[in-house]
RNA sequence: CGCGGGGUGGAGCAGUCUGGUAGCUCGUUGGGCUCAUAACCCAAAGGUCGCAGGUUCAAAUCCUGCCCCCGCAA
C-alpha cells in the first residue's frame, strides 16, 4: 500500500523504520516544522525527519495542516492509508478521509484508558502494572476512534517513561505493520471503543516537576518514573533548585509528626524526607543548579545536610 | 549572539570580590587500638588550580580569547 506517515519524535521512528522494511511503501513523511532547541537555540529537525531524509523519502513540514494548500498537497500524495504516530497536532477532519482507508493511529496505551497526549507518562504516574499499544482509526475526537488491534505490555517494576516508551515504540511498530496487512486483506474489523474505563491524560507541564511533599511517597516515586526524562522532579533546597533523579519509598516508615518536606535522617545511602500520609522517601541521586548529577553519598560530602532541614 | 551557574589531588566542595609558597570532608595506602569492624586514633601518598596569552616583583585569585559541564528558558 501507499502510506503517508505522520510523525515527529523518537517514539515514531521504529514504526517508520518497520514500515520502510515492510512491503508497504512510505511515499511521504509529514512532520512538524524544525524549531530552535537547546541551550543555544539552534534549529533542529524532528527525529523522524532526519530518518526520512536518510531513506530519501519526501518530507512535508507545514506550519499547519489546515488550509487549501496543505490539503491539496496531501491529496496529491494519493495514499491508500495514513499512519499517524505522535505527530504532535490533531489531524484536521478534512484530511481524515483523504486516504482511501483512512488514518491509522498508534496509541501507546490500552484504549480507552489513557487517551490524550501523554499516556505513557500517566501509565507510570498512576502506577499501572499493565499497559500496551493500540492501533485505531482516527475520528474527530481525541483518541476516540474504533480500535483495530491491541497488544498488552507489562510495566517493569522501576521503569521510567523513556524506557517504557522505547519498548512500546518497538511493539507498536510491529503492531502497525500487522494492522496495515489486516486492513489490506480485510481481516480486521474495527470495533468501537467502550466508554467504560475511558480517561484523558493531561498534557505534561513544566510545573508538574515541582515536588509536593504532601503527596505519599509511593506517588512521588511514580511521578519521578513518569516524568523521566521530562519534566523531571525538583524541590527547593537552600534557595536553589535540587533536581531529584533517584527516589525510593522508605519502609518501615519512621515515626514522628514532622511536616512534609522535613529531613528525617541522613546517611550515605540518601536523605530521608517526610512525605504525605505519614510516609517517607529517600533521595538517592540528585543535582544542584549548575552542578553535575551525582549519587547521594557524593552530594553529602560537599553539602552537610542534617535532620530537621526543610525541602520545599 | 536568549538568561545564568560551574570546571581546584580519586570523589564532593571552600578559597577568587580585598593577588603573596593550596585547604576541608570523604576515599586510598601504611601503622595503631580492639575479641572484632565499613567504628575510632596516628601518619603518608596524591594537585599542570580546564587550555592559551596578558598585567605584576608575585596570579587559583585581575584582564583577553578558547574548550568542556550544568541549571533556567525554548
Amino acid at each position: 500500500m501507499r502510506v503517508v506517515f505522520y510523525g515527529t519524535p523518537d517514539f515514531a521512528v521504529p514504526t517508520l523504520e518497520r514500515l520502510i522494511a515492510s512491503p508497504h511503501q512510505v511515499v511521504e513523511v509529514v512532520s512538524r516544522p524544525d524549531r530552535p532547541v537547546g541551550r543555544h537555540r539552534e534549529m533542529a529537525q524532528p527525529p523522524i525527519v532526519a530518518r526520512a531524509m536518510r531513506h530519501d523519502i519526501p518530507v512535508f513540514q507545514p506550519k499547519s495542516l489546515k488550509g487549501a494548500q496543505a490539503e491539496q498537497h496531501i491529496a496529491e500524495i494519493e495514499a491508500d492509508v495514513a499512519v499517524v504516530v505522535a505527530y504532535g497536532k490533531l489531524i484536521p477532519p478534512s484530511l481524515l478521509g483523504a486516504p482511501r482507508l483512512g488514518c491509522v493511529n498508534l496509541h501507546p496505551s490500552l484504549l480507552p484508558r489513557h487517551r490524550g497526549p501523554s499516556p505513557i507518562q500517566w501509565t507510570l504516574v498512576c502506577g499501572d502494572r499493565v499497559t500496551g499499544v493500540t492501533t485505531m482509526l482516527l475520528d474527530e475526537g481525541m483518541d476516540t476512534g474504533p480500535i483495530l488491534l491491541q497488544r498488552r505490555v507489562e510495566v517493569a517494576p522501576a521503569e521510567t517513561a523513556d524506557q517504557l516508551a522505547a519498548r512500546l515504540a518497538a511493539v507498536g511498530a510491529e503492531l502497525m505493520v500487522e494492522t496495515l496487512d489486516g486492513l489490506e486483506d480485510g481481516s480486521i474489523t474495527p470495533r468501537p471503543q467502550p466508554e467504560d474505563g475511558a480517561n484523558v491524560t493531561p498534557m505534561l507541564r513544566r510545573s508538574f516537576a515541582k515536588v509536593d511533599w504532601k503527596m505519599p511517597a509511593r506517588q512521588l516515586v511514580n511521578r519521578l518514573r513518569g516524568f523521566t526524562p521530562w519534566p523531571g522532579l525538583y524541590t527547593r533546597f537552600r534557595g536553589g533548585r535540587l533536581k531529584i533523579f533517584g527516589l525510593e519509598e522508605v519502609s518501615p516508615v519512621p515515626n514522628g509528626a514532622d511536616e512534609p518536606g522535613t529531613v528525617l535522617s541522613v546517611d550515605p545511602s540518601g536523605i530521608v524526607v517526610r512525605c504525605g500520609r505519614r510516609t517517607a522517601a529517600r533521595i538517592t541521586e540528585m543535582q544542584r543548579e549548575g552542578r553535575r548529577r551525582m549519587p547521594a553519598d557524593a552530594f553529602l560530602i560537599g553539602e552537610r545536610v542534617s535532620r530537621g532541614e526543610q525541602f520545599g
